[in-house]
DNA sequence: TCATGCGCACGTC
DNA sequence: GACGTGCGCATGA
């Protein structure tokens, strides 16, 4: 996660740059940063590029020449079509701004945009000369970068070695291509039979997620950018992606379907108990830890669907665990012998409690949010993603490993005391 | 010298 | 025609 400071930055200059009608290139960036802000021109890129991972900004290919796109503005562009793209920009900018923590550009690559992304934008990722000798010069940069660069590479290593180990990485490089290194001729077709690669149905919301990771540009970044733009174009005001952010974060597109599947396929939430919905990855590490049975007990078939969906909260979580399974067992402990009383936990206890299981910062949100033990029972999942104004990664993990089991664990105490 | 503003051309829809 | 983009030039600090 880049820091939200430098993506305030970063974005206000590609703005600005914008505005004043100067292409938005890594030179002015940098330039422009450090002018305003003394930042050096290598933190700058290196932001930059976590940025572009995080699909804040877009990396593409304009007119022969690398340009940087603010996601979000891009994203409101390619929705003024209709009325539905226009009734969704407004939500789509409160989600902007909302998850204005780094997330943002997340929020206006939902599937419709994606989708519509995908149709419009060639998924190819051809360059000319000129992008390919930009990109020769970036390259090391973001090669290191997307590859094993120690940036995102604490991303990465939550990733779950990201690129190699990631399910969808595989079809992602064929030829194992990246501007620059393999012939510009090759790429329209390369990118097409990417594309076409994808075992889903193209108008799976799934496949297109997929889609953007089969393509992840950690891996095979010349093979498409869904949610980026995409012009195919020979340096005549064509726009393509040259790094796919969505596809440089697997859990990203994770992310993306997280996202996608709170609004299209919610259903799915109200239709499983939240017991269903726990992530097997992080009870898979709870079974370790000496959680109650209880709360892990649930339908294997359940367990199998969630599996399938695993989203990132349960990946990152999954990861986590790991590190955490000690932690874990003195909460565990904890949890034992308060959940009997969660009703009279105290906003104290709620706080001390979520600092107990390793999120210090974001308990004092919890203390500042004056949450006590029934404010917990009562928060749903967008309540501790949004409400609490902390950071994502950590909110998920305190809705899905912490909120979510106590809210489980008490609700099941009490069918079963019935 | 550098940052900025903007006319204009071009491409897409 | 509207809109996004950015080159190229003029201007000001």
């Amino acid at each position: 996660m880049s820091e939200p400071m430098y993506r305030d930055w970063i974005l206000d200059t590609i703005d600005s740059l914008r505005s004043r009608k100067a292409r938005p290139d890594l030179e002015r960036i940098c330039r422009m940063v450090r002018r305003r802000h003394g930042s050096a021109p290598e933190q700058t890129s290196e932001e930059l590029e976590k940025l572009i991972q995080e699909q804040t900004v877009l990396k593409v290919n304009y007119k022969g020449s690398i340009s940087y796109r603010n996601a979000a503005k891009v994203v409101r562009r390619s929705r003024k079509k209709d009325d539905h793209t226009t009734k969704r920009t407004a939500v789509e900018e409160a989600n902007h701004s909302d998850l204005s923590n780094g997330d943002s550009a997340l929020g206006p690559l939902d599937q419709d945009e994606t989708e519509h992304l995908e149709n419009e934008l060639p998924v190819s990722m051809e360059t000319d000369s000129t992008m390919e000798e930009e990109e020769e010069q970036e390259g090391a940069d973001e090669d290191g970068h997307e590859g094993s660069s120690p940036s995102p590479g604490g991303e990465d290593a939550v990733q779950g070695g990201s690129g190699a180990a990631h399910p969808y990485s595989a079809p992602c490089s064929p030829s194992g291509s990246r501007p620059g290194h393999s012939p510009v001729s090759d790429r329209p077709s390369t990118c097409k039979t990417s594309k076409r690669s994808s075992p889903l149905s193209p108008s799976s919301p799934l496949a297109l997620r997929q889609n953007d990771c089969v393509c992840d540009s950690a891996f095979c970044p010349a093979d498409h950018g869904p949610s980026g733009m995409q012009r195919n174009n020979t340096g005549t005001g064509a726009l393509k992606t040259i790094v796919q952010p969505s596809g440089t974060c697997p859990w990203v597109q994770k992310s993306l379907v997280k996202r996608e599947r709170e609004d299209g396929v919610r259903m799915e939430e109200s239709d499983l108990t939240s017991d269903q919905l726990v992530p097997d990855g992080v009870d898979e590490t709870m079974k370790g830890s000496d959680r109650q049975p209880k709360t892990l007990s649930f339908p294997s078939d359940d367990c199998a669907k969630y599996k399938k969906g695993m989203d990132v909260a349960s990946y990152v979580m999954a990861q986590d665990d790991v590190k955490n399974d000690v932690k874990n067992r003195e909460i565990s402990v904890k949890k034992e012998t308060l959940r009997q009383n969660l009703l009279l936990w105290s906003v104290a206890d709620v706080a001390t409690y979520i600092s107990a299981a390793g999120f210090p910062e974001q308990a004092v949100a919890f203390r500042t949010q004056e949450i006590d033990g029934k404010s917990l029972l009562l928060m749903q999942r967008s309540d501790v993603l949004t409400g609490l104004s902390i950071r994502l990664g950590p909110a998920l993990k305190i809705y899905e490993r912490h909120v979510k089991m106590l809210q489980r664990t008490h609700f099941l105490d009490e069918e079963d005391d019935l």
